[in-house]
DNA sequence: CGTCTGGTTGATACGACTCAAATTTGGTGG
DNA sequence: CCACCAAATTTGAGTCGTATCAACCAGACG
């Protein structure tokens, strides 16, 4: 079965939206407030693949909710060059407080074919207003958020390739298992090596001899848009990873629904 | 004179601080928001140079207002390298949501002696409280420190290396003029190239040669801690330099003290 | 006046890029 | 089901940008 193809999980008795499930790493929901995150899936969106989402330049209006599929964050330069600057994965929100912006810096594509969740800032402030828990799940999952851009800087600026590339994929399984679309050891990968290029500021043909070393010293497999990981420990190591930016390590610190 | 030893610029009848200024790019403020804005500054604390004003590790528990001085957020991998993922200059605020996280991912340094505002969340709080339109103006002002990151991203991910350091300095010579701190072609620029090294993930020996031929080119001069800028068009252009992601191009736009 | 931090220079090495071509994969229509 | 095409991956050879290492120099400071 491959769960990468849903956007809940089922955990017996009711389904969880995959974004519930990654707010639980920081603090317990009511049901009222599991409930509350499944009506924000009335508006669904459908993107194909390699479409834009949103485009630099445009008014932001809505908030995005991502379903299922990737999409990125990204800007390019003048000379064509693109930076990636963040993936998104199912349980991911886009832009929670843009509408503040006169416009966007930055565009966001599909990599995937994608389901989106489409919220206006309405239902946005309603749903903060009524859930003062779910309120500060968000503050807590738009921190992360940003504490993986800056680890992404670590990650340009001083790490190398090779560590850069375990980096980079590393961490995309780890926020995958926080949404249940791993089996442990492996998941869909649907990034092309001039996706991975262009997130870790690399070439796509280094990338491709970058990973065939990783392969070769046994720390991953990539192929057929499926990653697998031997041992993550040892690519842990590999990678000089830290996982103290995702801030998993606090579930049901701060708030307790039964408090 | 110099003005960057000042935290308040005296525009006639009465001084504003320097976040005051900055906010102002995005909208306007009425007298009583101001002197809200200048009551967070009660309790000041002084950090000598290159101390750690916050550690990683730690847990966050104030907010700091840098009101004179420069301070970095910088990460360290085990090997000994340290990337600086942002500058804070006077006016910039830290960290206005980090009581959400059980501990910092990154810590925070003194560049030069550091005089700060140390802001209990519970003051924050009544601030945002009592001040909706300053409120949404640190979001603003959230937001923006996030495109910077972002475009921090794309700087090392995309840009060479003489364009990198063109930009970064570029960008703080504006994010200076926001708050009155230069004089419109030079001000003071207290990081070593040691500390452009880290930011920009060169090493110091590279970026010394490429500041040579920035020079040589007639785009900046740097030198006892004074930048100067020839012509700041001529610069923008040899950094690829987009502005879009400061978001000042819309004064009073979103709230009108007076409406 | 000596020490120290920051800046400068030179020689050399290497990691990552470029360009170009070959190969494989996945999707599409006949 | 196969033929075809485009996209993605792989390979090789050669080059270039940036790092490394090691001195040396200048100004700031005690």
């Amino acid at each position: 079965m491959r769960t990468s193809t849903l956007s809940t999980v089922n955990n017996g008795a009711s389904p969880q939206p995959m974004m519930a499930l990654k707010l639980q790493a920081f603090t317990r929901l009511s049901p009222d407030d599991v409930a509350a995150l499944q009506r924000l899936s009335r508006n669904v969106r459908t993107i194909e693949a390699r479409r834009d989402l949103v485009r630099e330049g445009e008014a932001p209006v809505q908030v995005h909710l991502i379903l299922k599929g990737w999409a990125c964050r990204y800007k390019s330069l003048p000379d064509g060059k693109r930076q990636i600057v963040s993936l998104l994965i199912p349980g991911d929100l886009c832009d929670l407080n843009a509408y503040v912006l006169r416009e966007m810096d930055h565009s966001i594509g599909a990599i995937t074919p994608l389901k989106v969740s489409v919220i206006s800032r309405e239902e946005m402030e309603a749903l903060t207003g009524e859930h003062p828990r779910l309120a500060q799940a968000l503050v807590w999952d738009d921190l992360v958020d940003q504490a993986t851009e800056r680890e992404w800087l670590l990650n340009l600026g001083q790490r190398s390739a090779y560590a850069r590339i375990a980096h980079l994929v590393l961490e995309l399984f780890l926020r995958l298992e926080t949404v249940g679309l791993t089996d442990g050891r492996s998941c869909d990968f649907p990034l092309t090596q001039n996706d991975l290029a262009d997130a870790t500021g690399l070439t796509a043909v280094h990338v491709n001899r970058m990973l065939q070393e990783l392969r070769a010293d046994g720390l991953l497999e990539l192929e057929r848009k499926r990653l697998f990981i031997p041992d993550v420990e040892a690519l842990k190591t590999a990678a000089m990873f830290n996982p103290n930016y995702l801030h998993l390590d606090h579930e049901g610190r701060s708030l307790d629904a039964n408090a």
